[in-house]
DNA sequence: GCTTACATTGCAAACGATTGCAAAGGGGGG
DNA sequence: CCCCCCTTTGCAATCGTTTGCAATGTAAGC
């Protein structure tokens, strides 16, 4: 029954007039200790909380982040998630979630629902933006941060890891340890993540003289990369180590190679993913892959929103970190590798 | 600099009034076919879309429900919360996220900023509501559901597994393939689920004249659990078999049995979880485990609000879905075990 | 042709805050 | 004692909607 009490019934309280309050309220604002105590006083008495969709009204800022990501099922997305929520959190600002389900057309619609709260910004996780959809954010002002996805336009930022340094690390790396049929199972083809590991994987096999062995298609999902794995290695002459585009398909990977092909990792076969999940530590899988750290991901890309929607002159840029190799026990180690 | 267009420039447009084009919007409203038309029309060319924060105001609906959760890294969660903003975003309402961190007080922080954007509900993932929060929540008309939680308070909602039956389903299980020292990994003291399970379990094993033979605390942290495990097993006459209180735990169990103590899993001794995250039936772990069906638990949880919300005569109850044994390869099979 | 009824429309008041502007208040210096 | 300046305070407009109420128009019933 009790209301929520309002700035009104906070000042008809303390005797003086809602401006009064509200500026009692905001940092800058001028007002007699006096008149601070008696408003301090009601405002108290009655559990006042401001209405942040009001302020939202007439400032013009919700203090909302929309997120926008694809699946949640690869970890790296639940860890980014929390660690996201928290920095925005500490800095007061809140995250709205939608999920983009795997209709690619219905992004659209997804980033027009988020626009109708009125965010002050959007996180697009794993997921690209057409150029029309850029231009809409454009427009009303919203700054839009693409993580752990890139794309050429001028007025988005990005925050990556070096995936095309890094799948180059793997290339070398499998090769200093001997093995010569390399495969290499692939992510969703429309990715940038997938595009560039790809590119510097096969870059420095290109360098030494080599090429693929064996490439086949994922498309991120567990259940394609099992069919993949199937595919390639239950025949003559299989690879002799396959890089997998994601720990989240690795591990999948794995699994077929162990459990249904009867192979030992990395006795027949080294196993190399990308990402450096919590799950790829574990002693169960133990899985060399490439790091990206979801902490610094996350710092930067709070770090960059924050300033554009706080300094309305910063410009869009794309960040990049980089993304040391986690030597571990699921492929054979060269020997005499440093660390 | 395309501002967004508002109801007013549509209006203007259209040549007609502001709440005439409100109407034409608003599904049970009367508007004359041709002004539908002409409104449609500039609404079109403007691309108008209503502000949601405005008509929150007004209508006092934000079509925005919070969801506290204090950790993501169990992946019960993550796949919950998938579900839940997936079938929210259906029926037009949306997910704000507040991470109520590990310090316990700051619970009441976390509520109160998650009422101060007139949320239409709560819906808070494992954790649980100090009575003066319940009462806030309360008086302010937003109906709170306790997901995977329960609570005696009468005024709040709460979808849970049968707990207790699923712990009693283990102990009869263990105790049918010939188990005699049987141990329990606990979670937080403090959560209900923790205490359903051991109770459920420590009855079944009641029934058989036995009692624990061993007992530790995980605190449903990983970390913990190792601990409890090292502690547990690295002595003389340890369990011949040990229920943890989720599969999260039961994992960094397992690795430690495994690869620590070189214990055969289930040869020297059988685990079983709590949960059935999808990990759970990778074959590297093929946990035997106690189904909480995170989609029929969320499809209870998105019903009950959306109950609360548009019929504000509806009352709180406690739903209590079956939580089935999923008999996998971590514990030993009784003889003839039916399935 | 006149009344009755109903569908359509616009006006204006909310919702709960922020904020520019101007009036009032107060203190210090000349 | 007066003036000036700076701080404090209130008024009122504004943000973009929804919605009750009253006014208008139109068609039907007698």
């Amino acid at each position: 029954m009790g209301e929520r009490a309002t700035l009104a019934m906070v000042a008809k309280r303390a005797g003086v007039s809602i401006s009064a309050v509200s500026r009692v309220f905001t940092p800058g604002a001028s007002a007699s200790a006096q008149t601070a105590e008696k408003v301090r006083k009601a405002a108290a008495e009655l559990d006042y909380r401001p209405n942040v969709l009001a302020r939202a009204m007439v400032s013009g800022k919700s203090r909302i982040i929309g997120l926008v990501v694809a699946y949640l099922d690869n970890y790296f997305y639940p860890q980014a998630l929390e660690i996201l929520s928290n920095a925005l959190q500490e800095r007061g600002y809140h995250v709205l979630i939608f999920m983009a389900s795997q209709t690619a057309g219905n992004i659209d619609a997804v980033v027009d629902e988020i626009l109708d709260y009125q965010v002050d910004g959007i996180v697009a996780a794993s997921v690209a933006l057409g150029s029309d959809l850029t231009a809409r954010c454009k427009s009303a002002g919203v700054p839009v941060v693409l993580f752990n996805r890139g794309q050429d336009d001028e007025s988005l930022s990005s925050v990556m890891s070096d995936n095309c340094a890094g799948g180059r690390k793997v290339a070398e790396f499998l090769l200093a340890g001997g093995h010569e049929r390399l495969g290499y199972i692939a992510g969703w083809e429309g990715a940038s993540t997938q595009r560039d590991r790809e590119f510097g994987f096969v870059s420095g096999l290109k360098e030494a003289g080599l090429s693929l062995a064996a490439r086949a298609i994922g498309d991120f999902s567990q259940d394609k990369a099992k069919a993949a794995a199937r595919e390639m290695f239950d025949k003559a002459e299989p690879p002799d180590a396959v890089f997998v585009a994601n720990d989240h398909m690795a591990f999948a990977v794995m699994d077929v190679l162990r459990f249904e092909l009867g192979l030992s990792v990395p006795g027949d076969v080294s196993v190399v993913g990308y990402d450096d999940v919590p799950l790829a530590a574990w002693p169960a899988y133990n899985l060399t892959t490439v790091r990206q750290a979801a902490n610094r991901m996350v710092a930067e890309t709070v770090a960059m929103l924050i300033e554009q929607i706080e300094q309305k002159d910063a410009i869009p840029r794309k960040v990049t970190i980089d993304a040391p190799l986690m030597v571990r026990g699921s492929a054979r180690v060269p020997k005499g590798w440093k660390i």
